[in-house]
DNA sequence: TCGGTTCGCGGAATCGGTTCGACAGAAGAT
DNA sequence: ATCTTCTGTCGAACCGATTCCGCGAACCGA
């Protein structure tokens, strides 16, 4: 069931066969009919190895997340979707390779084997092995995330300083004075985690500028995180009277200490924060935040298609601040 | 950078280089080094195009995941996480087609286009043309869930319908007379969707062998839905005492209502399920539930290494029962 | 010293596509 | 009628690996 079988049954060579399918030279309307026929009989499709080996590319994009051992967050798994389904658009298949460590099997195969055309790199830490190792293979590559030193690589990230300093205005502008944020876990804040140092750059940026007083607190990524950072919070902290928060995972947690302390939302306490949509939604009362943007695989599909086209342009990055949504979790301060 | 290169560098002839590292015949230990020395030194890999279209296999496997537009829900994902490193322990890539429809382009790419030596399809339902087209096309496949006629194929899933009956006979035990099954959304029960289908049966046959009284709803996948189904349980049928649910995403819902209606659990209301373990550990309090299995991709892969290893063996299926970890959330009915 | 093994390696075919150069025949130009 | 220009097709080289076949040298026993 090979290109030879479909020429010899049409009458033609395999060279008439690949111009029919290809269109890269003309065939006459009568032949290329015949070569169609044989074809949809026999349902041929074109043996992908064989294309990859004599073109030099695979159409394949590679896609590396973290590994299964720790669990994927829901923003984490809507950018794998989001890439997914926009390689599908183009009529790319889109290679898992589950990669945290620094010098993988996997991922060295897929870099330096050749399997793919470039690669979308998700949990990027400030300093990251893998990117070093692509930019050494000049693999083209987009990263989720940027790293210390963004300069000269391609990437797609959310704003988190700008977003959580929004937050912080819209909460001052409601009258807050003593304002807590709610960060991601204490070891990925030590490990130097992009977002959240952004986070907390942007919290205490907003804070000093506005004149008010801030407190930070990590918070383990799961409801008992949340609960427990809720009572640290109560306990030591009693003036505080709205929360920013970037963990979305820990917002049941947040939302069942909050109900058990009788603190109504929000007559009592003010959150505003950035999470994907439904975890926004699912909130009692529904979160004012910043919805974290699902289609961000699809720029980063995009940008990682022009970067293949074109490698030796200037790379470009994204950073996106998506708005605020305004819904009922914030309000004027308590009048106590 | 291909073989070529390494042979002339090191001074003998490509196939040489080829079986140094295959072993696949001896090579004397001294150009055995000489070769391995140059490969490090260019940190030489083999195209994996060439290799695949002469061994005639992609050392990659496809997996099918339900199309972005379905959010995956957190079992499914544990799937892939699963396939995913187990795919990764044997050094083999996986390829992923989102494809819910019938003939999908990346569907249809990698079934016929031999981009994969085997496939894991997700998301079955009970009658599923892509099970069918697989058959044809005689590639190797295993399905996670199976089809209304599973003869034939190999499979791998969970038993709804027995660990619902235990569900039931537990709450029996604690001497509950009128309990309800939460399943799934309305929507997939009226498409036949496998797992509330036997949920289903599991439940009526346990109801009915026990002598008892049931009610089951169907439920919305998502926390709302989770309020909503808890809210219609307390108006229409008010004498229920205990809820078995496979229906993990509506918890942080059926919470809630609980919650607000203060009804505490499990002293006025007991609750049983089948749940990722996270969601089980999450509610309050701890959820009694049957784990599910993360390793399920785990199986899914080693039954499809098999299978592509010894085609023609009698397909084999996996049925699997979790043991029930009791946590905190049933106990006796109420004296009333 | 000679015939037969064994060992280590090279040559060449092969997998299934793509693509370049060539070429026959028809059409148009002079 | 001859020369050029298209048109449509074919043959062959090539991509980078694997693997079968065979060859020379070393080795061994008689």
């Amino acid at each position: 069931m090979n290109i030879g079988e479909i020429a010899r049954r049409a009458g033609v060579s395999r060279s008439t066969v690949s111009y029919a399918l290809s269109g890269k030279r003309v065939v006459s309307e009568e032949t290329r009919q015949r070569i169609q026929a044989v074809i949809d009989e026999l349902d041929y499709r074109p043996n992908a190895a064989a294309r990859a080996l004599k073109e030099g590319r695979t159409r394949t994009l590679g896609l590396v997340i973290p590994p299964a051992s720790l669990r994927l967050t829901d923003m984490q798994l809507g950018f794998v979707a989001s890439v997914v389904e926009a390689a599908a658009r183009v009529d790319l298949d889109v290679l898992l390779s589950p990669s945290g460590g620094d010098h993988d099997r996997s991922f060295e195969r897929i870099v330096s084997g050749r399997r793919v055309d470039g690669v979308i790199l998700m949990e990027i830490r400030l300093e990251d092995e893998r990117v070093t190792r692509l930019q050494q293979t000049g693999l083209p590559f987009v990263t989720i995330g940027h790293t210390a030193h963004p300069q000269g690589t391609c990437w797609v990230d959310v704003d988190y300083a700008t977003l959580v300093a929004r937050c912080v205005h819209h909460l001052a502008d409601l009258g807050h004075r003593h304002i807590a944020l709610i960060n991601r876990s204490a070891e990925l804040v030590a490990a130097g985690y992009g977002p959240a140092q952004r986070a907390l750059t942007g919290f205490t940026q907003a804070i000093t500028q506005r004149g008010l007083t801030g407190v930070d607190l990590c918070c383990a990524d799961d409801a008992p995180g949340g609960e427990a950072c809720l009572e640290q919070l109560r306990d030591q902290h009693p003036d505080v009277t709205a929360i920013a928060t970037i963990n979305e995972a820990a917002l049941p947690g947040i939302q069942r200490a909050l109900e058990r302390a009788q603190i109504s939302v929000p007559t009592d306490m003010s959150i505003a924060g950035i999470a994907a949509r439904h975890w926004a939604e699912d909130f009692r009362p529904p979160l004012t935040a910043a919805d974290v943007p699902t289609e961000m695989g699809n720029h980063a599909v995009d940008l990682l298609l022009e970067r293949i086209a074109t490698p030796d342009a200037p790379p470009r990055h994204l950073l996106l601040t998506p708005p605020i949504s305004l819904r009922s979790s914030t309000g004027p301060v308590p009048t106590r």
